[in-house]
DNA sequence: AGAAAAACTACTCGATCGGGTGATGTTTTG
DNA sequence: CAAAACATCACCCGATCGAGTAGTTTTTCT
């Protein structure tokens, strides 16, 4: 044991088995401790509120609230507070809009556990890191524009195989005004069809299942 | 500890955070110890070879070749084996693929500890398991026809923003069969057009991205 | 070998889609 | 406040899609 304070960690992710072995690995730093865990965002408000623990380990994905819910809810209320997202990988949407939330790091947990705690480290010295894979990703689509709230309401009514006319009337507009929509959307996904929009709108995490 | 021979497992799974989270949990239990991990489909076969273990936990995406192809290769040289699928929820078409192809078991990462060790031991007795939220998916769809191979390659295309043209083109047959495949897809999943037919083929896992 | 499933092709026709152009009111934001 | 972004609606038109019908060849399974 050093006479160095140790990081302590909280880990919020409902995967028990992803708990244990981020357990594992924080514990067997020498400078680390894992002080808690938490299964849903609002538990992991919760022991935040109590514990203030250095760096918090959030996955995106929990079952009450998303883990950008979350995180915003902490940093509300703690300007101050490091949080690591740490996911399987999600779309670019996800971490675009984790990083603008607050974020200092975003991890996936697909990466060797060497890694993971490199970026703990880095994030409780004050930096910010995202791999290097997940910035690839990321700078491939920074220039792109995001879809607006109605364009995603219409892109989520494409995929469920609705035309136009039905998608018309579910929103109380016309049928005109969802093909503008529609326009918008390949154009700004790089679509060639309704139909790839979709996949594309899948792959990138805008519209979920 | 006891007398009796304990559970030996072998884990297969490319993500080290989650072999470290399975190590500490088999572990933990008296009656198992976790003899081996992989983190790649052809290591899982040698470590196989080498170990015979009881029991062997795979996931169903690997770096080198899916957990199904693995769990064939094993089955094919030790027909005794009993290998349990552990994955995160993926389509239906995954599960009913894995225990066609001989898998004992089915289960979810995000399960509880006490339930996955159950489900070994259960399998380890020579008893079948698959979780009952996994099941019922399962028999929501255990009616619907399966996509052939021409079908599938065609959804594919479907969901790169093909049009029917090019479709033909790339497959190297008429504009006209393209058309009567989409429309066996479309049948056959329930889709009232080709992008929904995309939309539920990703959701089933039919076709990945 | 024989039956069944899969793959393939052709034709018609109405429905739907997507591009282009132009315009108006509202909301957001610098 | 002014500019930009967003949301709305309309009309034209060619391209594409999807339904229906009908038939042949190849592959797979029993």
């Amino acid at each position: 044991m050093t006479d160095q304070a140790q990081i302590r960690v909280l880990s919020v992710d409902d995967h028990p088995l992803l708990r244990e072995g981020i357990a594992a690995i924080i514990n067997d730093q020498p400078d680390m401790v894992l002080t808690a865990d938490a299964s849903s965002g609002s538990e992991g408000i919760q022991k935040f509120r109590e514990l203030r623990p250095d760096i918090t380990l959030m996955d995106l994905r929990l079952p009450d609230m998303s883990g950008i819910d979350s995180l915003i809810a902490i940093r509300t209320e703690f300007s101050e507070a490091r949080i690591i997202m740490l996911t399987t990988f999600e779309g670019d949407v996800e971490i675009q809009r984790a990083l603008e939330a607050g974020a200092r790091g975003y991890m996936l947990k697909s990466m060797p556990p060497r890694e993971l705690v490199e970026v703990i480290r880095q994030v409780h010295a004050g930096k910010k890191r995202v791999p290097p894979e997940v910035a690839a990703h990321l700078a491939e689509h920074m220039s792109d524009e995001e879809l607006t709230g109605r364009e995603i309401d219409v892109l989520g009514h494409i995929a469920g195989g609705n035309r136009n006319r039905d998608i018309a009337e579910k929103l109380f507009i016309s049928e005109e005004t969802v093909k503008v929509h529609i326009k918008h959307i390949m154009d700004k996904l790089g679509a060639s069809d309704r139909t790839q929009a979709v996949a594309i709108g899948v792959r990138r995490g805008i519209i979920q299942f």
